[in-house]
Parts: C-alpha cells; sequence; structure tokens
DNA sequence: CCTATGACCATAG
DNA sequence: CCTATGGCCATAG
C-alpha cells in the first residue's frame, strides 16, 4: 500500500497534475498568466506556485509552457529569447518586449 | 518543524 | 516608465 510521509501527498501530485492539465489546454497563438492559470487550477492566489511548477518542468515537455507568462505581459523567465521566438511562431506579437494580453490573453470564460 | 525561496500580483510613490 | 512594498501559496532545504 502507500507509504504516507515519504511520499507526496495525493493533494501536492493533484495540485501539479491540475496545473499542467490547465496548461496543456491554453489555445495555440494565445497566452495566459500564472495567476489565471492558478486560479483555473483551483489555487486562487497561487501564482508563484505555478511558476514554481512550470520552474521544474522536465526538459522535452510536450507542455506548451512558452504560453505563460506574467500579468504585466512580460516573460518572467531569464532569458526570454526562446520563449518568445516561440510565442511568435504561434502569431502571438510582442511591442516593446511586451505582449497585449487585451488581444491574446486566453479567454476562458 | 521552521525558515527561505520563487518563471507572481496589485498597489503606491 | 521605473522601483519598492506587502501579500500570497506551496515547496525546498
Amino acid at each position: 500500500m502507500d507509504t504516507p510521509g515519504t511520499q507526496p501527498t495525493d493533494a501536492s501530485v493533484n495540485l501539479r497534475q491540475r496545473i499542467w492539465q490547465v496548461i496543456a489546454e491554453i489555445p495555440r497563438g494565445t497566452v495566459a498568466t500564472y495567476g489565471q492559470i492558478a486560479e483555473l487550477a483551483g489555487l486562487p492566489g497561487g501564482a508563484r506556485q505555478v511558476g514554481l511548477t512550470l520552474s521544474q518542468l522536465p526538459a522535452g515537455t510536450k507542455l506548451p509552457w512558452h504560453r505563460v507568462i506574467n500579468a504585466a505581459g512580460r516573460i518572467s523567465i531569464a532569458d526570454p529569447s526562446r520563449q518568445q521566438a516561440l510565442l511568435e511562431s504561434e502569431g502571438v506579437v510582442f511591442q516593446d518586449d511586451r505582449v497585449s494580453l487585451k488581444r491574446f490573453r486566453w479567454r476562458t470564460g
């Protein structure tokens, strides 16, 4: 059976998977904010958690992690060049290193 | 168990 | 436009 304490709690695993799941559904050519992902994953106010999860994403992941940017419409990682290129290849337009959330934000509701 | 950390966010100056 | 501050949440050490 399971060995509680020596493994991540079900809740934490579910949360990470939740976050992955939500990100996987971001439509091509759109972007979502960390806060938006957190909320959709059932963790309002957990924007930083999304960032942490993404920072620990396995290399070669199939997840469209590049579609997640901050609430200012800017890229949060140290070297934004690759992420920006990926987004631009999908038709997302940058202006002054910034995306117009007004135009490209993923609309769910 | 407790503290520090982080791919955040909103507000204020 | 910028930096600074306080709040937020779970995880890492």
